[in-house]
DNA sequence: TCTGGGGTCCTAGGACCC
DNA sequence: TCTGGGGTCCTAGGACCC
């Protein structure tokens, strides 16, 4: 048994912690530059908010409705993160994070997993504020569908065993609604005629995989109950790392674009220090803005090895400085840029180069250091030079929640 | 005026090897 | 007239997830 607990409404549920106000009240949560709707909470969604819409179509039903609008504040999300599966761990021994607020748990040990589930929710929500639905089932696909039916439960849990009910439940379950159906693959199949999960269980199985491939197949496999997506070890290495940001106003400037892309650079060497790996690959893109299809267009985008895979900060950046100065164009106003690292190994598995000549323990001394002083008195306490002396890349948040549990600043204070 | 950020997996086809 | 068989590695692009 394998159960999905899902944290329902996350980012609009975080910002609602600290404000039981708005507890009933919409609540929209925003991307970065308040541009679009990334976190809706029910009363949002009821009033017909859609997800990824840009916000400044939506000003005049806002001020009707008197919405809550946040800036994305990840600081907070992902701290009340960890602490849901903090929570959670403590229940279960063997769970897999699928994202910020999903877990998958094994259920396999348990008698009454509808009881155990309970217990859970409730103390999830005692211990964070956080209200969760979970959905139970043999497979992690049918979980995900239990999830969705878990969701209009009262309880929000729903427990999804019987043969007859599943096949009940997937005849009503529309495709684009399965975990690994995007939009694509939706409107291919309904032009087959296959509207419902259960219809998608009715087909060859060597013309799923011919129409979605392995994967597909595998999906169809785990909603007819045969189990084909493991849990992941739950310390998985990530394989790419990757920091990009969406500029308020479009950037020309070659010194101010670079200034960015260190920036970008660091954040990334960050991430990867923090994984214990090391890059081998490093790519880097900037835009024009394509919802401005009159001015003038360009996507660059150039990826550049180094001789021996690395974290340092300093050799990725400069790296990074050489491929945006290789495709910058001064007649073009760019709206976007960012910075991937890749090909990442392990940092103790890092193959040498006979004609390596730098001295990498210095340099590793030096990295540590940087990371022990931000840990210490705040990120950018110590940066490189290369991304300017202010804090230029302050993004439009204009309706930023305090980082409650983060910074000692903007913790809570209670009058008794 | 204003349109997000960070990931994963799979496949076909080209280039190469013996 | 007739021209083999069995592999690997890499990349771009397509699909998906939250």
């Amino acid at each position: 048994m394998i159960g999905l607990v899902d944290c329902n409404n996350f980012y609009a549920s975080c910002e609602r912690i600290f404000r039981p106000y708005l507890e009933n009240k919409p609540i929209i949560v925003l991307s970065n530059n308040d541009g679009c709707i990334i976190a809706r909470s029910n009363e949002a969604k009821s009033l017909g908010f859609k997800m990824g819409e840009p916000i400044f179509k939506k000003r005049r039903m806002v001020e009707q409705h008197k919405v809550n609008l946040f800036s994305s504040n990840f600081a907070l999300y992902g701290d009340i993160s960890k602490r849901v599966f903090d929570v959670i761990s403590e229940h279960i021994s063997f769970y897999e994070i699928y994202s910020i607020d999903e877990v998958f748990l094994d259920f396999s040990n348990f008698s009454n997993p509808y009881e155990e589930a309970l217990k859970l929710k409730e103390n999830v929500k005692k211990c964070t504020g956080i209200p969760i639905s979970i959905g139970i089932s043999n497979t992690k696909t049918l979980s995900k569908v239990a999830n969705h039916v878990a969701k209009r439960e009262k309880n929000n849990i729903y427990f999804l065993e019987d043969k007859d009910q599943i096949i009940d439940i997937l005849k009503k379950f529309s495709i684009n609604k399965i975990w690994g159906i995007g939009r694509r693959y939706s409107s291919k199949l309904e032009k087959y005629g296959i509207y419902t999960a259960f219809d998608l269980l009715q087909c060859d199985e060597g013309w799923i995989r011919k129409m979605m491939n392995v994967t597909g197949l595998r999906m169809v496999r785990e909603l007819k109950g045969i189990s084909s997506f493991d849990f992941q070890n739950a310390n998985v290495r990530k394989k790419s790392i990757c920091t990009s940001r969406s500029f308020s106003k479009e950037i020309c400037d070659y010194e101010k674009l670079s200034e960015y892309i260190s920036m970008f650079s660091f954040r990334c060497s960050e991430k990867l220090r923090l994984e214990r790996s090391c890059t081998k690959t490093i790519s880097v893109f900037i835009n024009t803005n394509n919802f401005k299809p009159k001015k003038k267009q360009h996507s660059g985008y150039m990826v550049k090895d180094f001789d021996v895979p690395t974290s340092d900060s300093i050799e990725i950046t400069k790296l990074a400085l050489q491929c945006l100065k290789e495709m910058y164009r001064m007649d073009c106003e760019y709206k976007k840029a960012g910075v991937v690292i890749s090909d990442l190994v392990p940092e103790n598995q890092v193959q040498l180069h006979i004609f390596d000549s730098s001295d990498r323990k210095r340099k590793n001394k030096l990295m540590k250091a940087m990371d022990f002083i931000n840990g210490m008195i705040g990120r950018d306490s110590v940066r490189l030079g290369s991304s300017g002396v202010i804090n230029k890349w302050k993004i439009g948040k204009e309706r930023l929640s305090p980082s409650y549990t983060t910074k000692w600043s903007d913790i809570l204070q209670i009058k008794l």
